[in-house]
DNA sequence: CTGAAAGCGCTAACAT
DNA sequence: ATGTTAGCGCTTTCAG
């Protein structure tokens, strides 16, 4: 039962917002007292703070976050944008990498005194410019982003997950792909891989594109065959038909015995696709996935999955973000984030020791 | 290659940014001038406009959002809170449904001039008090949700979905519970099941109280006996298990016969559990989930779908929180949102009449 | 057709 | 210890 129940209703005009001067004069005091009263700054009797305070609240006094921006030099409030696909403007939410990079961006924003403004994917600053933007977080940018240049341009601080390197202003947060893909591999072989093969979608973000050219050092290095397949598109459905292109060898050829997908795929597809095409997994065929997707967890065999660390990736970035903003900044940072990766039944040669 | 390349580059202390009296100034205007020249108000000779447009564009003139802002009295910003669980702050952006609600929350506001300010799940008004929202969208509020007593306390235009029916200022948008179970249990018991059973989650979310509501109801009218089980937590892990309770029944006892899952679960997990149990799909039993997992349309048998529309209910939100932020309209407005049955081959009787 | 000046609401020097 | 005043950067009457 608010006070506006019954009876009484407010009359329609919106009620005119009350202001430090109108609390200033019921309490018979100027804005400045009021003003330090409210902030704990200045130096007041507790009798007249306690006053001030205590005419703000029986007022319903608000303080105007626009004036306190003006008046501070900024807003406190970060644009988020996710780099390239200007055709898929809000999709990206729908991947669990991408949430949960959001989530976690959002959260240590926050943590920093920062607010979070979402924005769609590949758009460029002149679609937002009447936003108070104190700074941007670029994610995941394609290769010579419009985005970036777009804000470089215009001199607002970028940080950009995935490098920007060398950009002054542009300080930026990789994920180790080398390391990543090293790691997988490394960990199939052990398990007695001879034949992986390696799924992943063929489009410009440097990690991609660092992925195809670890892979290929490491097979060079380990003498095992460069097996790939690139996925033209994202999305479930083309990762498992990609998925089914890699498993579905032709009669009496060799067929690979393990698999490394580097696109976000929902992991029981991936199972029920291997199966499909008549593998049991792990024994013939073990299963590593880069993804987020916490169903890996809860499939029958649960799937090995490689973790790209959102929120590491996120906090790094905003920490380079908020030194530029705070500190000033110049000479641009990076963070070179590791991946891990979780160890699960589904690339674990069974029958083994156990 | 932006101007700071090379020798030339700028030095530390931050280029103070280019006002619109610099711009005044060096076009030998007044600010007035530029202004209207820059904005296509007022009525200046072509060659003026030119002439100040000219010079804004050469110096980098970018104008300051805060102070239109402060000018204008509104920051054109929307606030995105989801209601309840103040636990999982952040974790909602991983469901299909949240993160395709936020998505299309934001991309409906900024087609109406509003950026969305990403909050932390289940946090009051006074955590972000200094941010300057014209107005909140508080999704998902559970019973009596102390997130929007504090928003309407506050005064701030506040839009909800599910019901916030009767306070002034509220206005709501609200899924058909009662008809998408109707629809969803009509559709299965078309197919032959006479046993459903429904698995819904245990908590005070307006929507699933009606659902509950609604499944009793139906199951009375229709004769058929009331089977359902809770699910106490959200995940994939706790609903697979209450999935697996519901379609673990004790030896000699009558088995259900159709499924019909409102709470998020992955696809492909609800089909491997119940295959787990020994059910075919859909010949010993049909299933039903309400959810917008994409995966759904990839399984095998792809699964039917009871889909909330989340881009219906944020679109209809948005609307009616600018109706109140432009037109002032003070009598709460709602919505009902109906939801769409997208029926695939899990919930259709094979082996008739094909 | 253009410019001077007021003021959005707040905070912080600078008096008193 | 408290009040006066300037000013953040912009838009917009209102004179000229």
């Amino acid at each position: 039962m608010t006070e506006a129940s019954g009876h009484e209703g407010q009359p329609s005009p919106p009620t005119p917002r009350v202001r430090l001067v109108d609390v200033a004069r019921e309490a018979g005091l100027s804005k400045t007292t009021v003003s330090a009263a409210l902030n704990g700054t200045g130096r007041l009797s507790p009798a007249v703070r306690e006053r001030a305070r205590e005419t703000a609240r029986r007022m319903g006094y608000r303080p105007n976050a626009t004036a306190r921006h003006l008046r501070a030099g900024r807003a406190r409030l970060i644009g988020y944008v996710v780099g390239g696909a200007p055709d898929a403007l809000w999709t990206y939410l729908e991947s669990p990498y991408f949430a949960r990079l959001t989530g976690a961006t959002a959260a240590t924003s926050l943590l920093r005194g920062y607010a979070v403004v979402l924005l769609p994917a590949g758009t460029l600053q002149g679609e937002w410019s009447d936003l108070s933007l104190d700074g941007v977080i670029v994610a995941d940018p394609v290769a010579g982003d419009t985005v970036i240049e777009d804000l470089l341009a215009a001199g607002i601080p970028v940080f950009s997950d995935r490098s920007v390197e060398g950009r002054p202003g542009a300080s930026w947060v990789d994920v180790d792909a080398e390391g990543a893909v090293r790691e997988a591999l490394d960990h199939l072989r052990e398990q007695g891989a001879r034949r992986p093969v390696l799924v992943v979608p063929d489009i410009a973000t440097r990690f991609h594109v660092e992925v195809e050219a670890a892979h290929r050092a490491w097979c060079a290095a380990h003498g095992l065959p460069e097996l790939a397949v690139r996925v033209a598109e994202s999305g479930n459905g083309p990762v498992v038909r990609a998925v089914e292109t890699a498993l579905d060898t032709p009669e009496g050829a060799e067929r690979p015995d393990a698999l490394l997908v580097v696109a976000e795929a929902s992991p029981p597809l991936v199972l029920e696709a291997a199966r499909r095409y008549g593998y049991e997994v792990p024994d013939d065929l073990l299963v590593v996935l880069v993804s987020e997707d916490a169903t890996a967890l809860y499939t029958d065999p649960p799937v090995t999955t490689l973790s790209l660390r959102p929120e590491a990736v996120a906090e790094a970035g905003v920490e380079h973000l908020v030194a530029v903003l705070e500190h000033g900044r110049r000479e641009p940072a990076g963070t070179l984030v590791p991946t891990r990766l979780d160890v699960r039944a589904s690339s674990v040669r069974s029958g083994r020791g156990e």
